[in-house]
DNA sequence: AACTAAAAACAGACACGCCTGTTTTTATAA
DNA sequence: TTATAAAAACAGGCGTGTCTGTTTTTAGTT
């Protein structure tokens, strides 16, 4: 619902009528609005750790690099709950409460997902260039994200993609540092 | 206002307040709150393009690319304002009628601006390869600035800054295309 | 220059609806 | 019987848009 009728019109009433649940039931189990969102916002990390660990059963380790990143970016950044969960972190900045509670949940979640994907990835370079270039990554993916979501020209966000791909295979499978 | 209550706290009442207006003259000028943020996003692009003019006054062509670079970032994108018309845009995506009448403004800027830099800036490459790097660092820069938005730690910025640059003079630099 | 008419700008109040959180009541199970 | 779950009603507040009335500016005419 966060993807389809934004933050903004996002209300309680909508959600239990949707969920086919009564408003009392609700807000038994959810006494607040941002006791949902947090919620929802766990619900969507836990499904993005499904469609890792699915990735990880069909691809075992190493896990080549373009590999990785076509996977990263088709399950997660392409989705429309990216955005979603975007727009939520974006709103939450004036909620200081709301904010605090979703970026504890998310860095738990970061660092845990970090933990796990340098190791499984067939990096050659030193690991200070490979905490860079993982930032950088991040950075590319969240702002072809939002590119994506308003600009629906599928070619333009392939090649912006494959280019991507091969600068990144430059940056962390070049023989010696190539300049990162 | 937009980047400091947020777009889901912001009320006609609060704007009308904080401009020192009556609600009377606030809803004359604007009959409907859209209408005020479409006024407030042209006013944005009003200010980046007269950004856009002091650095060329300051930087006539051909500009360096690191020196182009340097500027839309921290004149643009580092700016809170960036991250108020980001979440413009994204709250916009559930209003149809606002998000086309931003889209209709953002689109004439954006062609504008493209014309304008993609004379000025030193590029040694095509000029497909010029437009898709465009893209790229767009997107680049919009992914950062989120992640500048949420981490305040300027050091990582900056490091991740300086990496793209970078990135950017061999792509574009090079003599030969670079295999972008 | 002075007077009038029209248009624009402004001020404040109102109505309607919705949203959030609380409370009260009813059902269910341990 | 008591604690938990669910349902529904309630209260207070707020937000948007509209409406009526007042002031100021502009335009036109004598």
């Amino acid at each position: 619902m966060l993807s389809e009728v934004g933050y903004e019109r996002l209300s309680t009433p909508l959600i239990s009528t949707r969920a086919q649940v009564s408003r009392g039931a609700q807000t038994h189990h959810f006494p607040t609005k941002a006791d949902i969102l947090v919620g929802a916002f766990e619900h969507l990390l836990k499904q993005w750790e499904a469609k890792r660990t699915e990735f990880l059963a069909h691809h075992p380790p190493p896990v080549p690099l373009d590999s990785y990143l076509r996977h990263i970016w088709h399950d997660v950044f392409a989705q429309p709950r990216y955005i979603a969960a975007l727009e939520l972190m974006l709103a939450a900045r004036a909620d200081e409460a709301l904010r605090e509670r979703l970026q504890a949940v998310l860095a738990e979640w970061t660092e845990k997902r970090d933990g796990i994907w340098s190791h499984l990835i067939d990096f050659q370079t030193t690991n200070q260039t490979t905490s860079e270039f993982f930032h950088l990554n991040l950075c590319m993916f969240r702002g072809m994200a939002v590119h994506a979501s308003f600009n629906k020209d599928d070619t333009i966000n392939d090649a912006l993609l494959e280019a991507w791909i091969k600068i990144a295979k430059q940056l962390t499978q070049a023989p010696g540092d190539p300049g990162l």
